[in-house]
RNA sequence: GCAGCUAUAGCUCAGUUGGUUAGAGCACCAGAUUGUGGAUCUGGGGGUCCCCCGUUCGAGCCGGGGUAGCUGUACCA
């Protein structure tokens, strides 16, 4: 082994990877709790499948090609099978529910969570790997299916702690959006390219202005860093459809009802757009008469996914916004989405399986939660017990094992430093309490039980060394027996 | 992918018209302090100046190419 220093290795994460620290998995365990218990209100059941599947289950194959699709991470096994990554927590269980189709229950009603992966140029919150946390209904058709996951979604960020009105559910249907493809001459196969740009177009609503949405319906746009991009190419009256469509034109989205109103006008005759106004307008009233009008609103910027979604699509934002350190504004934009996907499971199986599900962008979320100053703390350290003398780890042992006989974490001390290391080793663990038993101590029977956050507290004020060292800022000396509670109370303060 | 910007210590950055041994603050380690965290003082470790090629007596600095990051845009099943 070579010590040279240009060919030592050097220790660096993967690129669009990301370690997680005490603190963020504290507070993801939290979130991940309250979600659960919010699903299961609404009675979903837990449910988990593994983070590789084959790729012909993910349906990742390239159309014309015998590999998988570059957007997911994927390697062959020993007998040449492609496997992949799961780059999301809806196709697995289309999957399950398929293999498994009649041993479950239906409609069968169940969340999941875990990591996904997507091999995408990653950026800032944008990570190659994120938590989602997943509630899926598999074998109704019916628009309370979707309704119910939207009132559940609603109901999941306030458990979150996130107020009414600082986030909105967002509801729309992909056969509004075919009928209006339709009714601007872009069905069937010949439109499928510029009717993508058209649907691309309309989910930029919320991040470009309508004119600059015209400009991408039409020939194109110039964006400020000098690229150019193409549009949809569509005539006058078309983008004035579509326009009119989305109801942008000088306010913005209005009330459901406005919209419903619009989208009626906008499918024109198109049989497929009108059936999925109506499938909305059922879920507007659902939504009114369970009091949930005022979280959950017809919009017609949510497209979502292009690929898979039959019906009604639904998308979670936050609405609030958050400075960062520089003091421009972070948009955080949609926490979670989902929709129905009637074709997913039927595509393993001979008969119809309707489905819809919805997924919650955990990282995401938690990063909002984080700005709106509801992410956890550092967690607390470990008593620690200090190792004054070598000879006597065996005592020290037995103060530790007393504490965590009484519930209390604690450890001792394993380094091989002096006493003034270890009591800054406590300090980093944020540790709460340190126990300390040298020759005096010992000889007396008695432990001196030190408050490390109190004297934290108190050096604020102590200037000088001497003082500092007097002071023994919040110890105190009790015997043996007293240890656990005294360090009991010590920890109750806080 | 396309376009613009950027790249010097673990972090934030300085580095003159191209000129000896590349600096600061913060962080880290040690001592002052044989049993006490913080503060203070002293000392220390840490650099392929992103990589390669070129211009030059001489390149952290100039030119070309590459790579990575940031921003916008596209894609996001």
């Amino acid at each position: 082994m070579s010590d040279n220093k240009s060919d030592r290795l050097k220790a660096r994460l993967a690129r669009g990877f990301g370690d997680r620290g005490p603190a963020e998995l504290a507070a993801t365990r939290q979130m991940v709790e309250t979600i659960r218990q919010t699903y299961e209100l609404w009675g979903f059941e837990a449910l988990e499948t593994p983070f590789i599947e084959y790729t012909d289950a993910l349906g990742k194959f390239l159309p014309d090609l015998d590999r998988p699709n570059e957007g997911v991470f994927s390697f062959q096994d020993d007998d040449e099978q492609w496997l992949s990554l799961r780059y999301d927590l809806t196709a697995p269980l289309a999957r399950y529910v398929a293999e498994n189709w009649d041993r479950v229950p239906k409609p069968f009603r169940s969340y999941r969570f875990g990591p996904v992966f997507r091999n995408e140029k990653p950026g800032p919150g944008r990570f190659r790997q994120f938590l989602q946390f997943d509630a899926d209904t598999v074998g109704s058709g019916s628009v309370m299916a979707d309704a119910e996951m939207c009132m559940m979604a609603a109901d999941t960020l306030e458990a979150l702690g996130i107020p009414r009105g600082s986030y909105a559910i967002k509801v729309n249907n992909r056969k509004v959006l075919d009928g209006v493809m339709e009714a601007i001459g872009l069905g069937g196969d010949e439109g499928a390219g510029r009717r993508l740009t058209v649907l691309r177009a309309i989910d930029k609503l919320d991040k470009f202005p309508v004119e600059e949405i015209a400009k991408l319906l039409g020939k194109g746009r110039l964006d400020e860093s000098g690229d150019f991009t193409k549009g949809a190419d569509l005539d006058l009256a078309s983008i004035d459809r579509v326009i009119k469509f989305t109801g942008w034109l000088d306010h913005g989205v209005g009330s459901s009802n406005t919209t419903l109103v619009n989208f009626e006008a906008a499918v024109g005759n198109s049989e497929l757009g009108l059936e999925g106004v109506r499938e909305l307008a059922e879920i507007a009233a659902i939504v009114e008469s369970s009091g949930y009008a005022d979280r959950i609103r017809i919009d017609p910027s949510v497209v979502r996914g292009l690929e898979y979604y039959t019906g009604p699509v639904y998308e979670a934002e936050l609405t609030f916004e958050v400075k960062d350190e520089d003091g421009k504004p972070i948009r955080f934009g949609s926490v979670g989405g989902g929709g129905r996907y009637d074709g997913l499971v039927a595509r393993f199986r001979g008969e119809p399986a309707p489905a819809t599900g919805f997924s919650i962008g955990v990282s995401r979320l938690q990063a909002a939660l984080q700005a709106l100053g509801k992410g956890a703390a550092e967690p607390a350290g470990p008593v620690v017990v200090l190792v004054m003398d070598k000879e006597r780890t065996g005592d020290y042992l037995a103060l530790a094992r007393s504490l965590r006989e009484a519930g209390i974490p604690a450890e001792i001390y394993l380094g091989s430093s002096g006493m003034n290391a270890q009591m800054k080793y406590a300090d980093r663990r944020r540790s709460p309490v340190a126990v300390i038993q040298g020759s005096n101590e010992k000889e007396a029977g008695e432990v001196t039980v030190k408050d490390l956050v109190l004297g934290k507290e108190m050096s604020k004020k102590i200037e000088d060394r001497a003082a500092w060292t007097e002071a023994r800022a919040g110890q105190v000396t009790v015997p043996e027996a007293k240890l656990v509670e005294t360090v009991r109370e010590m920890l109750a303060r806080y």
